[in-house]
DNA sequence: TTGAAAGCGCTAACAA
DNA sequence: TTGTTAGCGCTTTCAA
C-alpha cells in the first residue's frame, strides 16, 4: 500500500526544518497535491474558487515552494550564471548590477563566479555552476573559442566583450566610441596622436586600435601605436615614456586603468595634463572621475551590457534557438572631462 | 511491477540533455545504483575494487552527479549566499573575493545578491536565496536586528560590519584603526581634529566616532564632530565647509568616499591638502590611491573580512551551533599616503 | 476541472 | 560490502 498523504506529511523532517509542502496544503484545503501544484504553476488550469481557497490555505500555513524540488523534474532552476574574470575590476561593477537587475526582473537569480583571471578556475567554476543554471554569461572569458562552444552546447550562452562566431555576443561599439574620441581630439586641434595599447590577446584592443587608425586617417591625423602594456595602473605608468617619445600631443589609452596610470606618471614627471598632453581613456570605470585631472573617456555602456546580455540569454533560453547571430553592439559615448584640451602652442 | 533499472535509464530525457545518471553507471558496472552513489559520496564504505570499477565506468560514460538531485533529499546544496547592500560600492570588491575564495576552498559556490540599498529588495533576495543555500553572510544589511534573527533561525547566518547580539558577526577593529589614525596625526603635530560623520544609522560610524573621541582625549587633542553626511563623494563635498569652520588642521572622514569627496572640494576651493589641512579616510577602497593627493587611510581587512565570514559560517553550519558568540574583530591598519602632513605653521 | 500515480536523480535506512 | 526500497517536494501525463 502506498503511503497516504497524511503519512508522507508526517514523515517529513529533513534539513529544511518542518516547512509545509504541497501535501500539507492539499490536505488542509481538501484537494489533491497535484491541484495545489497547478494552482501555483499554471493558474487558469484550475477553478477560480478552488485556486483562491488553495492560495489562502497556503498563505495560512506559510507554504513556500521548494525551488530545488521544482527544478529536479523540470530543469527550471531559475538561476543564471555570470562568470567574470575578476570581480575586483571596477569594469564589472555596473555590468554585474545590470545583469542582476535584468535577471531579477524575470525572477531569476544571478550567480556570480569570479575566476581571478585563471583559466583553470574558470573551468572549475563553470563545471560546478553549469548543472545548476539555465544559462551562462561569459564576461571577458579567458577560454578559447572552441571551449566556449563546448559550454554553449550544454547551456544557452552569451559572450560579453568578445565576439565568438555562432555564439550570441554583446559588445561595446568600440569603433564608434573611438571615432568620437578622435574627433574630439581633432576638434581641439591635435594632429598627432598616440595609442597606448593593451594586451595583444585582447579582442577589444584590436578593435580599438583599428578604429583609431581609420578615424585618424579620415581626419588626416597621424597616429602612433605604443605598447602593448598590461591593462593596469602600472601598465599606464610604463607607457608614459613611450608615449612621450612619439611626439604626440594627445594619447588614447586602451582603458581607464592604463589612462590613469599614465596620467599619474606624467604628472609626476612634470608633464602637465592636459596643457602639455591630452589623455583619453576607455570604459569610464569608477575612478575615472576620482583622479586629477578627471579623465576624459569613452564610456562603455556598462549597465546596458549586463542587462542586454541577460535579456538575450533569457530570450534564447525560451526559444532554445540563439536569436542574435550577429553580435549586438551597444553604443559608447565620449565623456569630456578635464584631461583633454587644445595642444600646446609651440 | 516497479520499472527496471534499464527502463528508468531508457525513459530519461528531460532538460539536462541526455546526461548519464547513477543508474546508467550502475548498469554498466554491474552494481546497484546505491553502490554507485556510495562510491562517490562516501568512499571507504565500498570495496576498493568495486569503487575503482565504478569510477572508471563513470568516467567512461561521462557521468556527472546532478547537484540538484543530491540536494533534494539531503539539503546539501553546496551553496552559500552573500547579500551586499550595493555591488557597485568598491568597499565590497575584496570582501566578495575573499568570501568567494573561502567558499571555493570548501567546494561551496557563493551566490552574491545585490540589494541596491533597498530593504524590500533585500527581503525578496533573501526569500529567494534562502531555500537554496546552506548559509548566509549579511554584508551591511539594512534589516533590523530582529529581522536578522528571523533569517538566522532559518539558516546559519553571519553578519558583516555590524554586531547583532546572539548572531556570529565579523567586523573591522575600528577602534584600534581609529587610534592609529589619531596617533599618526598627533605625531605630525596636529592638536585639533575634525570628524566628518557618516549616516547616523551606521553601526560603524558610532564606533568610529566614539573611538576617535577617546583617542583624542587620551592624547590631549581637541576634536569636533561634523555631519552627518551621506557616505558618498557628494557627502564629502558637503562636509568641506563644516570641517573648515571647526578650525581643525586635520580631518578624519567616516569612509574613503567621504574623504575623497572632501579632498576634491577642498582642492577646488584652494585649500591645499595636506599643507593646509590633512585628510584621513577609512577602509582603503579601490580609489584611495587614485585621487590626488593619494589618501592616507585606515585600511579595513577587506579580503579577510569576507574570508573569515565564510569560514565561520561553514564551521557553524557543520556543528549547527554558532561558535562565535562574541564578534570577531579583524585588525585594521593605517596606510600612510600623501594626504597627511604636519599642520601649517601660522 | 480534478485526482492518481509515476517519476526527476540521488541518498539513506534496512536487510541480506 | 552490497542490494532493495522508500522517499526528498514538485510536475506532469493520463483518466475520470
Amino acid at each position: 500500500m502506498p503511503p497516504s498523504v497524511a503519512d508522507m506529511a508526517d514523515r517529513r523532517r529533513g534539513p529544511q526544518r518542518t516547512t509545509p509542502t504541497i501535501y500539507d496544503v492539499a490536505a488542509a484545503a481538501g484537494v489533491a497535491a497535484s491541484t495545489v501544484s497547478r494552482a501555483f504553476s499554471r493558474p487558469g488550469r484550475v477553478n477560480a474558487e478552488t485556486a483562491a481557497r488553495i492560495r489562502e490555505t497556503a498563505e495560512r500555513l506559510g507554504y513556500r515552494a521548494n525551488p530545488l524540488a521544482r527544478a529536479l523534474p523540470t530543469g527550471r532552476t531559475s538561476m543564471l550564471a555570470m562568470v567574470v574574470s575578476d570581480v575586483t575590476n571596477p569594469f564589472y561593477f555596473e555590468i554585474i548590477r545590470g545583469a542582476e537587475v535584468a535577471a531579477a526582473e524575470q525572477d531569476y537569480t544571478l550567480l556570480v563566479a569570479d575566476v581571478h583571471e585563471d583559466a583553470s578556475v574558470e573551468r572549475k567554476a563553470l563545471e560546478r555552476a553549469l548543472p545548476l543554471v539555465e544559462g551562462v554569461v561569459l564576461g571577458t572569458t579567458r577560454m578559447s573559442d572552441s571551449a566556449v562552444r563546448v559550454i554553449a552546447r550544454e547551456r544557452p550562452t552569451v559572450v560579453l566583450n568578445r565576439v565568438v562566431a555562432g555564439i550570441p555576443s554583446v559588445v561595446t561599439d568600440n569603433a564608434k566610441g573611438m571615432r568620437q574620441a578622435v574627433e574630439h581630439l581633432g576638434g581641439l586641434g591635435h594632429r598627432t596622436l598616440a595609442y597606448a595599447a593593451g594586451p595583444e590577446a585582447s579582442w577589444a584592443d584590436g578593435v580599438r586600435w583599428q578604429a583609431m587608425r581609420e578615424a585618424a586617417h579620415a581626419l588626416e591625423m597621424r597616429v602612433h601605436r605604443t605598447g602593448p602594456f598590461p591593462p593596469t595602473l602600472a601598465g599606464g605608468a610604463l607607457a608614459a615614456g613611450a608615449v612621450l617619445a612619439t611626439g604626440a600631443t594627445a594619447v588614447v589609452a586602451y582603458n581607464d586603468l592604463v589612462a590613469i596610470g599614465l596620467l599619474r606618471r606624467l604628472t609626476h614627471e612634470g608633464v602637465r595634463v592636459p596643457q602639455d598632453l591630452s589623455v583619453v581613456g576607455f570604459d569610464d570605470i569608477f575612478g575615472a572621475e576620482l583622479c586629477t585631472p578627471t579623465l576624459t573617456t569613452v564610456a562603455a555602456p556598462l549597465t546596458a551590457l549586463g542587462r542586454y546580455a541577460v535579456r538575450t540569454l533569457l530570450e534564447d533560453a525560451g526559444t532554445r534557438t540563439p536569436s542574435t547571430v550577429r553580435p549586438a553592439r551597444l553604443p559608447a559615448r565620449l565623456v569630456e572631462r578635464e584631461s583633454t584640451a587644445p595642444p600646446p602652442t609651440p
